[in-house]
DNA sequence: CCCTGTGAAAAAGTTCACAGCA
DNA sequence: TGCTGTGAACTTTTTCACAGGG
């Protein structure tokens, strides 16, 4: 039993959380042990109502007069959007992207943690991708078996466009729950699997289209 | 003069409008040439109606009883989003994902154009980066006068989270008028610059949300 | 008096449903 | 008849404004 539904918080709500959390981690590190809506919401460019209002969904979380007291309040949405536990993650695609995304430091902070990295081309089959001597890449053939052996929560999809469909799918039959896709298509989400688009040139062409815009009104 | 104006297209149409565009694309090199929004939407996973309503901020695209001709579409799009040109950007930040992106090829076809790669650490600064002999990363502060002589339109932040703000702001005064930003912190847009996030920890942290979620629910 | 928590109003976005043209 | 283009209804999200506790 807990004081709300999370199917009452609207999907907007949930990465500005992440947004709020992070801003005050690091006025945490600085030193700062109260906030109010009001300076928070400068901070990050939203409007105060907007942060009370999203808070509100999971109860109450300050105090009247005074503020949020900041570490409290990083324990609270830490606990809200379920960042009290380690997520397993695996990668599948060994290629530039998938790599960085393996060697980037900063999941680890947030408790992701990479169990695995698949590929299914035999080049960069066995080569190492972390600092531990079994980070090696792996064979998308011991997908299925990988995930019933070990737990994955999530998975990064960074295979080539023509491929993120079956990707997904198969890692949808392996059980995954969770996938973030950088492929530049998008996939349909199999039945009671999440999947969220990370898209550059959807960004790039968004930009387009203002920067355009721009100089339409010269 | 145009049909349209800029200002009344809703700010969620427009990376709607390079969804459609995309898989107009595939389609035309599959040999579809017309297409109805019912179809479209099904396979974009979209609402029908949704697809109409955002080509119909920009006039008429279609002909009532038949549906789209899918090359006059993209060519009409093409153009909406200003894409019927070249957009040359630069990248700050020459570690693993800055080097990711440099080296993706797929920026090419959509006409986006690396004329730049910048970096503070005289480690990497002249390390290549590309097919050319010139494509070496250059020290940033050479970033000024580069964006001085060359025409520079987008730049994508890859730097640690604690140097992006400094380094947006060092972009606007040197005339950058669009940023892709993929370090982990919300930057203040100068006025004037048109900021987007591309926010790894906010998508995985979002995907936690859900996967918790889900767990509850057994 | 200050700042949260929240109904209520306003704005934005989505979907329906149908008139109207090919 | 078939499918677009679009007002109108509906839903979601944002913002306002203020009651109420510290």
């Amino acid at each position: 039993m807990r004081g709300f539904d999370k199917n009452d918080v609207p999907s907007v709500t949930v990465p500005r959380l992440a947004l709020y959390l992070r801003k005050l981690r690091e006025l945490n590190t600085r030193g700062v042990s109260r906030i109010s809506s009001k300076d928070l919401a400068e901070m990050i460019d939203v409007n105060a109502a907007q942060i009370r209002k999203d808070l509100s969904y999971f109860g109450s979380a300050g105090t009247r007069g005074v503020g949020y007291e900041v570490e409290d309040l990083i324990e609270k949405i830490t606990g809200w959007l379920g960042l009290d536990r380690t997520w397993n993650f695996i990668i599948i695609g060994a290629g530039l992207l998938g790599t960085a995304l393996a060697r980037y430091r900063g999941f680890g902070e947030q408790r992701f943690r990479l169990v695995a990295m698949f590929d299914s081309s035999a080049t960069v089959i066995g080569a190492r991708y972390g600092p531990e001597e079994s980070d090696r890449v792996r064979s998308v053939r011991e997908l299925d078996e990988f995930c019933r052996k070990e737990s994955v929560d999530i998975a990064m999809v960074t295979v080539p466009a023509g491929e993120a469909e079956s990707t997904v799918q198969r890692l949808a039959e392996a059980g995954v729950k969770a996938v973030l896709n950088f492929a530049p298509v998008k996939v349909h989400a199999p039945e009671g699997v999440l999947v969220r688009q990370v898209d550059l040139s959807s960004e790039l062409m968004s930009l387009s289209f203002y920067l355009d815009k721009g100089q339409d009104e010269r």
